[in-house]
DNA sequence: TAAATAAGTTAGGCATGACTAACAAATTAA
DNA sequence: TTAATTTGTTAGTCATGCCTAACTTATTTA
């Protein structure tokens, strides 16, 4: 007898679907998100996505009405964070264990995280002793899917002079994190505001006796808590 | 820059039908593969087959004549054997660190097999210390993709009387692998065969003390060494 | 060797998930 | 408040990988 609970019947595109707007509506906290906006953010056409949120209505996961606002059912958010779980849990493990590095673990992440199986995660989980947070500082969802979700105060949102901790960073570029690597910054990391240069939004920046220019591209990446 | 060293740009399809073919062609040794017994092992249809050997075919990973037996080429073995690996080395990772028990972990592994990274796969290796024999007793692939295949001699073939040892298990079916587990067998056990029943080719076999009778069908799933 | 059977191929169809191009609705700016 | 722009939808196409049904070729067996 097949166990049917490690198939929840969701194709990878759909669970990559749910997993977007999930990040779009709830991480990022955004008041409204809309069919183009998930477009551009999966990186496929807004017929794509449109084709794909019809399906996902149909099966009960999302909700909207025509030309209007995207939403998750708690079913939808269910597997998102199911997804973000593992995606999370298997970054950690390839970094503490594989000899990953930061910047090599999300696109392996990507492919991983839609393995089927209830059992590989909850022993994964217990094999690293419940981790709580995965190499870019974002917090791993427990086996019933509780995590809190800390709000994203990116660097390039402060004023001069404030003072703020590097909490978590956006895992997705390869290339930015070499680069926060390269320069010194880690997690944890203590970095104090400058100056906000209003000519092209650079910030200068000071941490561990290091003082660094970064672009405004580079600070809206970083996640901090002010101190 | 993406490494294209992860992407071979091959589908879990293709990747599927090649490793099937070189279990048929090399792993079982025949002396004919056709189109029909491909597909019958894959639990497709012969259109299917016949279709998907035409695409592998212009790769250049397939070579046959209408009509004809299916080979491989070095390279479409070469893609074999590295699914082979890795699907032995997850199926010992899940074995000897998350818990699963050997009927367990084929089904997980038929899917981790198809992530693609080589330091993925690499690295597991030496975090397990490069482990030689999956949980079923087969060998494992090396990196450069170097292993014995040993012959596969099934317990059915002996005679009344022989002694043997049982080196390894075919690994797809849930419920063999329990029934084997369950009445004490084992990789290494040793077994002597008493009785062989023309009746029915059940067979009777005696290890550890322990007395069973196991029918044809049983037995010719377990691979033995003759001592 | 001719008929029966087995093995292999082809044609046509379906589901999924992409795409482009054309169009419609909603929002924003003039 | 109309026009421009942005956003969302629809229609039609394509690739992949599966299917069934019908057909062809090869192999058996009588
Ligand atoms: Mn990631
Ligand atoms: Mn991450
Ligand atoms: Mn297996
Ligand atoms: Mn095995």
């Amino acid at each position: 007898m097949t166990n049917k609970l490690n198939l929840n019947n969701l194709t990878k595109s759909e669970e990559d679907y749910l997993k977007a707007l999930f990040q779009l509506l709830i991480e990022d906290n955004s008041v409204k998100v809309g069919n183009n906006q998930l477009a551009e953010y999966l990186k496929v056409s807004p017929a794509s996505t449109n084709n794909m949120i019809k399906k996902l209505k149909s099966k009960n996961y999302v909700v909207s009405e025509k030309y209007g606002k995207l939403e998750l059912t708690e079913e939808g958010k269910s597997i998102a964070v199911r997804l973000i779980r593992k995606h999370r849990l298997w970054e950690t493990f390839l970094c503490n264990y594989l000899n990953f590095s930061w910047d090599e673990v999300h696109e392996v992440a990507e492919q991983l995280e839609h393995i089927k199986s209830y059992k590989l995660i909850d022993e994964l989980d217990r094999f690293m002793d419940f981790p709580t947070k995965d190499p870019h500082g974002e917090v791993i969802p427990n086996a019933d899917g509780e995590y809190s979700i800390l709000p994203k105060i990116t660097l390039s949102s402060l004023e001069e002079g404030a003072v703020c901790q590097l909490i978590s960073v956006n895992d997705a570029s390869v290339t930015f994190l070499k680069y926060v690597s390269e320069i010194g910054l880690a997690l944890s990391s203590e970095i104090k505001v400058q100056e906000v240069r209003e000519f092209d939004g650079s910030i200068k920046i000071q941490f561990n006796n290091i003082q660094e220019t970064v672009t405004r591209k580079f600070a809206d990446n970083v996640f901090v808590k002010v101190i």
